[in-house]
DNA sequence: AATGCCGATCAATCATAGGA
DNA sequence: GTCCTATGATTGATCGGCAT
């Protein structure tokens, strides 16, 4: 209890877990691009509104995000492959195509 | 819309996909310390954790400028013992901060469609 | 060539939410 | 209620790019 921060002044710092629909719609947004997950500011954006949360909390949901799939990839690839399976299964005919995510799980 | 740090993953041909990307083994320097000195810690983590006198003395001196000087930034090192880029990021993150809380501000404005 | 700032990100940590 | 893990937020410091 020294230098303790004054973190209760933090007050903003009362967390609250996004839906479980906006966590679905990062997810899938994480998913379909690991090659490169790092969305513009105007698909943060977007995101955001999709997610009815700030563009920050895209920033820090992406940020937490990348960090903690490198923590543990083999965790991590099986909730990608999953991802990656069902956007298979859904978007037969969907409109993209150009490279989407590619995972192995041999590794 | 620009600045991805780091590119795409090869995906040269044949191979059906990498099973990891470039952004996943990107290891940013552990913590290699500020600028120049060196005081590695007990692992080589050199976030220093600032003291509340410190932070308090730098948001006092933030309130009167968000920028400082050379002199300046160097009366503030001492008067706080840190080290002078400790300094001049603090600032810097500091300007971040409160440029993104202004962002966040508008933007929830302009969201709240209630001007009838 | 050197130094500062910006924008984005990293990496570690804080504090709480959620589940067993 | 206790314990542990998942997760959103904070922040000192780094990286690349650009300006002075």
């Amino acid at each position: 209890v020294m230098i303790l921060r004054s973190r209760f002044l933090d007050a903003r710092r009362k967390r609250r877990n996004f839906s479980k629909q906006a966590t679905e719609v990062l997810n899938e947004y994480f998913y379909s691009h690991l090659s490169n997950p790092y969305p513009s500011e105007e698909a943060k954006e977007d995101l955001a509104r999709q997610c009815n949360i700030t563009v920050s909390q895209v920033s820090n949901w992406f940020g937490n995000k990348r960090i903690r799939y490198k923590k543990n990839i083999a965790k991590a690839q099986e909730e990608a492959n999953m991802y990656a399976a069902k956007k298979a299964a859904h978007g037969a005919l969907g409109g993209m195509s150009a490279n989407p995510y590619g995972l192995l799980p041999g590794a | 819309s620009i600045s991805p740090p780091s590119s795409v993953a090869p995906q040269s041909n044949g191979a059906p996909a990498p099973s990891t990307y470039k952004w996943m083994h990107t290891k940013r320097t552990q913590r290699p310390a500020v600028p120049k000195k060196k005081v590695i810690d007990e692992n080589g983590t050199n976030r220093t954790n600032f003291t509340t006198h410190q932070l308090t003395e730098l948001e006092k001196e933030f309130h009167t400028a968000k920028y400082v000087n050379r002199t300046r930034r160097t009366e503030i090192a001492n008067n706080l013992k840190l080290q002078e880029a400790q300094v001049k990021i603090w600032f810097q993150n500091r300007r971040m901060k409160e440029k993104k809380r202004e962002k966040e501000k508008a933007f929830l404005a302009r969201n709240s469609w209630d001007s009838n």
